[in-house]
RNA sequence: GGAGAGAUGCCAGAGCGGUCGAAUGGGCCGGUCUCGAAAACCGGUGUGCGGGCAACUGUACCGAGGGUUCGAAUCCCUCUCUCUCCGCCA
């Protein structure tokens, strides 16, 4: 959500950033914005000063009546009495154009940084750097849905059986697979001073609003009704909202959590032939990143994010290419992104592997997460996460690109964690 | 699931329906003292919104939402959460 003095201050700043990620109502929007605002002010004066005068007279009241001057005070009674009904009529005013401005602002994205290019469509992201070598696969090379049955490792039948589709059952070497990339993701990034969480899996609706799945997007969100709790779609959603309504002090900075969860998303409407396999599910594993950061600082953290992320697709012998996504490719709440895509030589596409991405503040703002620092000075955080990384696809373009006619080989570096060098 | 107790500022903890944004203690920050520190003493120490260049000022907030009253942290109702005991249980 952003910061109604932003909007204020900046107005036409604001109206050309959401230009240029194709944002069609920016103008009207935030004109409605600054017109209902406009309006939400006066209001609040004029009940601020009746409000005022009827706290003055209660006081007054209470002095003459002990002064024993009961008719004064019967008379001041009624004036505010009367003050009482246009106070009521002025907050419900007010609680009502609230409201107002707090749905149009829920309905405006964020404005994304400078540097952010704009575009349409994922043909207009710019790729700003590539690394490794497409290895050149045999002429039989399959796709993972198959190898996976050849060697038995995941099966979306048995999923389907106890479950759905999208909710596949990782088995034997499969199973350990996963396992040890969940591991060695949390390795690395505890090595480089993250703290590990475990957060709860499902969430309540504030911790929906407080990251931006709510309102509107409920709909990807598996929701348990009997006790009105979501299923996270991603460890971003809790260990975010561990800061919702939280005043950080210098010590408390900078934050940076790292936690492994199951993710969940329903995925409406969107199955078809490019979501085969592992390449879309219902429930996947991922490890996320959560940085908390000092807007002065906060496109650095982005970067040593990125650069920790391509770490690790390094260290697992993928070729990769990074992103930086135009504006009409950015998710809603995000001020700039980075998508790191893995090239998957059986299925001869990019997979997006990973999204790292800057909020600025669009996040605190909702979440009321704040710095204060020794001045006494009050402000917002930004707030930045990444995915380092999401299983399936990893597991995906491993299981592809390294396979042979001997079997799957594991990456070298796994190989500790799994405990074999080769799925055969 | 059953019974009871409670929810107040960074923490602990007061608070006859008006003088309560809130005593007191601790913490923290600043100062005096000191070569330095401790102790002692003095002062400061919430957030949102509105107005103002600012100093400052109006208003709201004592778990959340309603209600009674001229006036509510204080009375009433509903909800949420926490704690204790019992039951169940990984």
């Amino acid at each position: 959500m952003l910061q109604l003095q932003v909007l204020r201050d900046q107005t036409q700043k604001v109206i050309a950033g959401l230009t240029k990620r194709n944002f069609r109502e920016a103008e009207s929007i935030v004109n409605e914005v600054l017109l209902v605002d406009t309006d939400r002010r006066a209001t609040q004066g004029l009940l601020d000063d009746i409000r005022a005068k009827s706290n003055a007279d209660s006081k007054k009241i209470g002095e003459l009546m002990k002064a024993g001057k009961s008719e004064e005070a019967t008379t001041l009674r009624n004036a505010v009495a009367a003050d009482k009904e246009n106070i009521k009529i002025n907050e419900n005013r007010l609680a009502d154009l609230e409201a107002q401005l707090q749905q149009l602002l829920y309905r405006i994205p964020n404005v994304p940084a400078e540097q952010v290019p704009p575009g349409k469509t994922p043909d207009d992201n710019i790729t700003t750097y590539e690394w490794g070598k497409v290895p050149t696969l045999a002429a039989d090379a399959q796709p993972h849905w198959e190898l996976i049955k050849k060697y038995d490792i995941i099966d979306f039948e048995l999923g389907v059986k106890i479950s759905g589709a999208g909710f596949p059952v990782y088995k034997g070497k499969g199973a350990r697979l996963q396992r040890a990339l969940i591991n060695f993701f949390l390795d690395e990034a505890l090595a480089l001073g993250y703290t590990e969480i475990q957060p709860p899996i499902v969430v309540n609706e504030a911790s929906g609003y407080g990251t931006g799945q709510l309102p509107d997007k409920e709909g990807q969100m598996y929701f348990a009704t009997e006790d009105k709790l979501y299923l996270i779609p991603t460890a971003e959603v809790p260990i975010t909202n561990l800061y919702r309504d939280v005043v950080l002090g210098d010590d408390d900075l900078p934050v940076k959590n790292v936690g492994y969860t199951p993710c969940f998303r329903r995925e409406a409407g969107s199955w078809g032939a490019h979501v085969r396999g592992l390449n879309r599910l219902h429930q996947f594993d991922k490890v996320e990143i959560v940085r908390i950061a000092r807007p002065e600082e906060s496109y650095d953290v982005l970067e040593e994010m990125c650069t920790h992320v391509q770490g690790l697709l390094e260290k697992l012998e993928l070729p990769y290419r990074r992103l930086l996504l135009c504006g009409g490719d950015m998710g809603f709440n995000s001020a700039m992104t980075f998508d790191m895509e893995v090239f998957s030589a059986a299925q001869q596409r990019w997979l997006e592997v990973s999204s790292v991405s800057n909020f600025e503040t669009f996040q605190a703002n909702r979440l009321k997460l704040r710095h204060k620092g020794k001045d006494g000075k009050v402000q917002l955080l930004h707030t930045l996460n990444g995915s380092a990384l999401a299983l399936p696809r990893i597991v995906a373009a491993i299981i592809e690109n390294n396979q042979s006619k001997d079997g799957i080989v594991i990456p070298k570096v796994l190989r500790s964690y799994t405990g074999f060098d080769l799925i055969s």
